[in-house]
DNA sequence: CTGAAAGCGCTTACAG
DNA sequence: CTGAAAGCGCTTACAG
């Protein structure tokens, strides 16, 4: 009695389940864990007594033995945010396709906080870990390297990544949509992306954007280069201060949400698009395709990875993780819709 | 050797700290537990020990005799929308703060499945859950009520809720926009909602939005009812139907990513928002403030409403757990933003 | 196919 | 303040 009352309130454990079934506890844990080793009649026997008792596992001192806990750890920089909640939401799906769980967190684009963050996980016993692009702190890698569970970046494809990677290739997303603009006949075109540091995904689009301008022989002015936040809001306010200032005829967005901002800009000057301004985005996000005029993109498959990433780390597990490192890349779409024309020659 | 092998990889445990600073196990573990019991320069023995060793606690073994697990979970509809991502972020981050981990699963908006994910949360022990909404699955909250461990419902306020909640009234958020069309003198005004089976917090805008119009005399007729899923390309067809057929002059959203979908619909059809039609939203998304024009909505703090569930959750861990149902009503503010105009009396 | 027994890595009374 | 020992709920060789 005074034993029981430290532990959970009473609910059954296997020993109870064991005692109704008239089976061993050694039975019933193999019922659970490899039912065709246990005979038909006996298994019904056990089935029963645990659905009576209303039986719950614990997976967790049944993890101080099966080597993998069962769950599986996502580090972005932030849930909250549309591309990545679609991720997300794909990795945890694809995760309980194959009987794992998710344990993600989000480091809002500090580093240093990734670090305690995978700390955390460790504590947890995750079997494998996916983390978003390259640029993490040598302490969190070091902790996931000693451990020797399976780590893979994912969203930036690179081939010389040092982790296994699983991505779009951002540069050449940054190419395709700055080339559209060129092509159509734009020359004064703007920049506006995200914040690159510790950010390879932007880095890698931004360089995409320029490599072109260098191949045609151009240079984008510095005061047609811009860094902004991943913000509607903000994205319009420096969308306005540029079309009013440098008077660009197109803009090149890092991402969707920029070019979101960017739309409302032309709107709330009375400018038109595209027929005053041409915009592109990168990302193809929720809504994109819908807002007027239906924003050109290039569509990265965001679902695709998630679901690809999951599928590859529990892979790694079940294989006793191969040490050759093997990198993925997911197609990109370039979508072109209504929000870039050819450029108008007064 | 052979019995290391099945184990994990030679990761130090507590007895190799142990050995390495001198002490015993039962110290290293009050070291991290309970750091003020144990004496100055053992901690310091300790401490550099286990980072020499690069050890990392399990806290999968640590639970077994805890009682507490650490991790909390959120189970929501779906992750990849707006609303609810921003109620995971700060649910998480919250949960951060009192060293908790979240565990969080999507079901889909299909109750059946959530039953599973409950299964799957408690097979992982852990010490409380936040419920999107009331409709639940029976087996489900009957395995949470045996477990006796905490359950809020989260998002809608209900003072007659069985569980406690927290959350916004989303009846009263209904009053309030559909209020404000009649009160702009708008009578032929189209309601545009998501299903309301199984989402609670859909219905309760809905009655509100039908009890203003009773309280008015008024009734909506069958035409001007319609049910629209959470998509904004969904609702920009469905608004093109409304506005071509029935001619609203005004339009109550169920949602702010309906509301995107009306807006640009009307912008599709030529028609000035709010010239010609006003458009009220219910949520105030991202991007609603600074889409053009602003979206007229009721703003329902979702990161609130996150991380007072993850304070509650903890709280009742922490204090036992009164069996008192306490309810908690978070605010809304109206944003008269540009959507919306007294009706033109032509 | 099933049971008895040892053990997973850690924590906690119980002594000292 | 610290150690020796029992035990958390389950799993897995080892026998049968």
């Amino acid at each position: 009695m005074a034993k029981r009352s430290r532990s959970r309130k009473g609910a059954p454990g296997i020993i109870e389940v064991a005692a109704r079934a008239g089976v061993s506890p050694a039975t019933v844990s193999r019922f659970f864990n490899t039912p065709d080793v246990v005979k038909s009649p006996t298994r019904k026997r056990i089935e029963q007594a645990a659905s009576d008792l209303g039986y719950i596992r614990d997976r967790m001192a049944g993890s101080m033995h099966n080597r993998f806990s069962g769950t599986i750890g996502l580090i972005v920089p932030t849930i909250d945010n549309a591309i990545f909640s679609e991720l997300i939401e794909a990795f945890s799906s694809q995760l309980l396709v194959h009987d794992r769980t998710m344990l993600i967190a989000a480091h809002g684009y500090d580093l240093k906080r990734e670090v305690g963050i995978v700390r955390s996980l460790l504590e947890r016993r995750i079997d494998g870990i996916a983390l978003v692009g390259q640029d993490h702190d040598t302490i969190a890698m070091n902790m996931l390297a000693q451990r020797n569970i399976p780590v893979i970046s994912i969203w930036n494809y690179d081939q010389d990544s040092y982790l296994p990677c699983i991505g779009a290739d951002n540069f050449a997303a940054g190419r395709t949509v700055t080339k559209h603009l060129l092509d159509l006949g734009h020359r004064n075109i703007s920049l506006v992306f995200a914040d690159t540091v510790g950010n390879d995904r932007a880095r890698e689009r931004l360089r995409g954007a320029l490599s072109v301008f260098e191949e045609m022989q151009l240079q984008p002015s510095g005061q047609n280069l811009h860094t902004c936040p991943y913000d509607v809001g903000e994205a319009k306010k420096l969308g306005i201060d540029i079309l009013t200032s440098v008077k660009p005829s197109a803009i090149v967005c890092g991402n969707d949400i920029i070019s979101h901002g960017a739309i409302y800009a032309c709107q709330a000057l009375g400018m038109r698009v595209p027929e005053d301004v041409s915009i592109v985005g990168i990302g193809d996000f929720r809504g994109s395709a819908h807002m007027e005029p239906g924003l050109t993109t290039i569509r990265l498959p965001a679902k695709r990875i998630g679901s690809l990433a999951a599928d590859k780390l529990v892979a790694m597990n079940e294989s006793g993780m191969p040490s050759k490192v093997t990198h993925q890349k997911v197609e990109m779409n370039f979508m072109d819709r209504g929000s870039t024309a050819a450029l108008q020659t007064p």
